[in-house]
Parts: structure tokens; sequence; C-alpha cells
DNA sequence: TAGATTGTTAATCGATTAACAATC
DNA sequence: TAGATTGTTAATCGATTAACAATC
């Protein structure tokens, strides 16, 4: 792997989508692929994909294109996949159930190991054999048992608390659901999810359609 | 306003962090902002600030910078959140009903008229008011109801079905949960939430910190 | 061998940053 | 008026696209 520098995170982000497209086509038992052909599925240009790929290591051959297996598991590799994580989620609300009741998740080796909540009425109770448990535990829980990622799925007013629970810990990467931006310290990895962001750019394009061409 | 050519999508996607800063300063009753200070909050430099507003008039003033309910308004109007949708959401399962339940939305404007599944069990039931029906009557729904905005949070095996039915059914806009790229015509607004690709983009960057930056 | 397709360099395009005159 | 800060043009930087030699 050539890795001297830094690959962008436009990069980075549309590796997901190529990994998901070869997983399609490795599952209906196809093993060669070109840059071309994954153009039309993904709808990158080939020179992007190319290009792309070529950040991480010479993957295809010429005049052959891509082996489907060897570059998904390349990709796997890159992205981290190859592994499995520990998790605990932050507000056992219905957002903090949906991603606990993933399955995709834990296949990709995201092991959802408790819930956490402040209500009492929610502590005790299961989701798929996952416990919900006091908040109050969760710094204690998180140190004990390995716990690499948090996920922020409760009200905004209480992400930044949750936040610095985590930080304190020893939690290496957070996934933010809540509409805020967290306040950490630099080596924790952050990845959010701006539902609202989101919501709003599609009524932006709704009533500016002239503006809109699929991306 | 000045918009004779197509605002960028990544202008686009920075309208709605603005928004919601100067929502907060806002209710703190603060009422004047510059480009510096708004750069301060959001982490998008003063430049790119004052060059994004820009693409949508000019709503500051020399000297003073700019006044945060003017602003605040303009930016609402430009994203649409000045007028109120009619929503559906096909599949009730826990994300259908995270999406349902959650308050912020309906305040933005984004009414969620019904819930569609096709599980028996589910149907007839209520998620804060919000009726779960059956899947089969949705087409007949959304054209009696007047819904412009379709939710999709089903699995990926239904996610084009229920495309197809909101294409029929005169469904303007796509919110889209389920991991995989939908076929619809180009008249219809597709917004993507690929969990699945934002947690491995957080799995590459656990794995190459050095790569990492909060963006 | 002939055809296909990569890896990679160079050209182009677009987005960000810098700079500053205009002006409140 | 003096200071502050916008709106906007020009410079820079980075990302995408095009092109093609290398080679399977």
């Amino acid at each position: 792997m050539d890795r001297d520098n830094k690959v962008s995170i436009t990069v980075i982000r549309r590796l997901p989508k190529y990994y998901r497209y070869l997983g399609d086509l490795l599952r209906k038992g196809i093993n060669r692929i070109s840059s071309q052909q994954l153009s039309k599925m993904t709808g990158f240009t080939a020179s992007q994909i190319r290009q792309d790929l070529n950040n991480f290591g010479g993957f295809g051959q010429q005049g052959y294109g891509y082996n489907v297996d060897e570059l998904y598991t390349q990709l796997g590799k890159i992205l981290g996949l190859d592994k499995s994580y520990n998790a605990v989620i932050a507000g056992a609300g219905n957002l903090g159930q949906a991603v606990a009741n993933y399955k995709g998740f834990e296949d990709a080796g995201f092991k959802v190991l408790s819930l956490f909540d402040k209500n009492p009425k929610l502590i005790g109770l299961k989701i798929r054999d996952i416990e919900i448990r006091d908040v109050d535990e969760m710094g204690d829980y998180i140190r004990r048992n390995n716990v690499e990622i948090g996920i922020i799925t409760t009200p905004k007013e209480n992400a930044q608390d949750i936040a610095e629970i985590y930080m304190k810990s020893g939690i290496k990467a957070i996934w933010n659901f809540a509409p805020a931006d967290l306040k950490v310290s630099d080596e924790i990895v952050i990845e959010n999810v701006h539902l609202n962001e989101s919501l709003f750019t599609l009524s932006y394009f709704l009533n500016n359609k002239s503006d809109y061409s699929r991306d």
C-alpha cells in the first residue's frame, strides 16, 4: 500500500459504496469487474474509480479488470471491516433501538454490547438480548468491556455530556446522531449523522428542482 | 436573488448548519453576527461563509455583519422551511417509528400523516397519533392526501418496490434510509441516509487516525 | 497476436482561500 | 471620522476527467 500521503475524505466516503456493490456482485457469483462496469453501477466515472483504488494499491490487472473477491476483501481491510468492534449506545429511544436492532451492523463486525438510558422505565428492558442499563453505569461498563465505539442517540441537550463520558472512559470513536457538534479531544474520531441537515437538503431540492441532479 | 446559475451541492449542504447555528443565536437573543464569528462556530472559513451566502443575495451589511433574525429567515426560505409538507413513512419498524416520533421534523414543517407496513401486527397501531396502515393502501392514501415526501425505512429488499409506489402516486421527494440506490424518474428528488456508509467511514478513520481531521 | 483495461500522468474544472475596495 | 466587515475579484489549491503507454 502506498500510504505515504493522507487519502482525502471525498475518496474515503466513496469506498463504502464500492464495497456494497462488490458484495452484491460476489453474492451473484460474478468474479470479474472492470472500472467501466463499476462506473455504470455506482455513477462515479471509471477514471475516478481507478484513481480512488490506486490510492491504496494496484488491485487490478491490465486487460482484465478487477477480481471481485479480492477487491472486496481488500476494501474490507481498508475500511477496517476485517476486525470486530464493541459498541455501546447512549439513548435507548426509538433511534437507539433501531440501531441496536439493525442486524447489518453486527454482520459487519460492530457488536452493540449494551444500551444506556436515564429513563427508569427503560432500564432493565432488552432489545434483542441487549440490555438497557442506567447511564450512570456507562463509564464503568465501557472501561470493563473494551468498548471502542460510542453511539449517541440521545436528544441534543444530552449529547455533549454523553460525549464527555465517552471521552473520559476511553472511547475511540463516536457515532453521533444528535443534531449538535460535539467538542471532544482530537484523538477521538467523530462521525455525524445529522438527519435534520439531510432533510433540509431534501427540502431545498424539492423547492429548487432545477438545481438538482443525482449526485 | 441572483439565481441564474445552479448553486453547487457542496454549498447547499452547508446551509442547514448555518441555519442551525443561527437558530441557536436567535434563541439566545443575539441579533448580530459576523462571518468571522460564524466561522468560529461552524468551522467553515469566514470567506467561505460570505461566498456561500452571496450565492443567494447580499444579506449582510459592511461594517456590521449579518442580522441574525433576517439571515435565519432568509435561509429558512431558501431551504423551503417556510412552507409545510405532508409526508408518509413506508416501514414502521424501529427506524420508521423513530422518524415518526421525532418532534423536530414536525416543528420544521414536515408532517408525517401516516406510516405503512405489511406486518399485520403493526397495522392499526398508533405512533403519537399517527396510524400505521396497510402498505397496500399506500398509493391511494398518497393521492388522496396531497403527500409530497415519501420516506423509506424498510429493509433494502423492499426499497425499490416502495419507490415505485411513490413514483406512481405522485410523490415529489424520497428520503431513503435503505442501503440501496433507488431507480426513479429524474423529476423525483432523492436524499439518501446511508447509515452503513457512515459507519464504515467511521471504521476507516478509527483504523487510520492519521488520515483523520475534523471536517 | 489483437483486444481490453489498468495505472498513471497531464489537462481541466471547480471549490476554497486570500485580498481588498466599497461602504456602513 | 475611524473601525469593522461585507461583497466580490483574483489566486491558489484540490479533485475530477481525459488520455495513453504499459501490459495482461
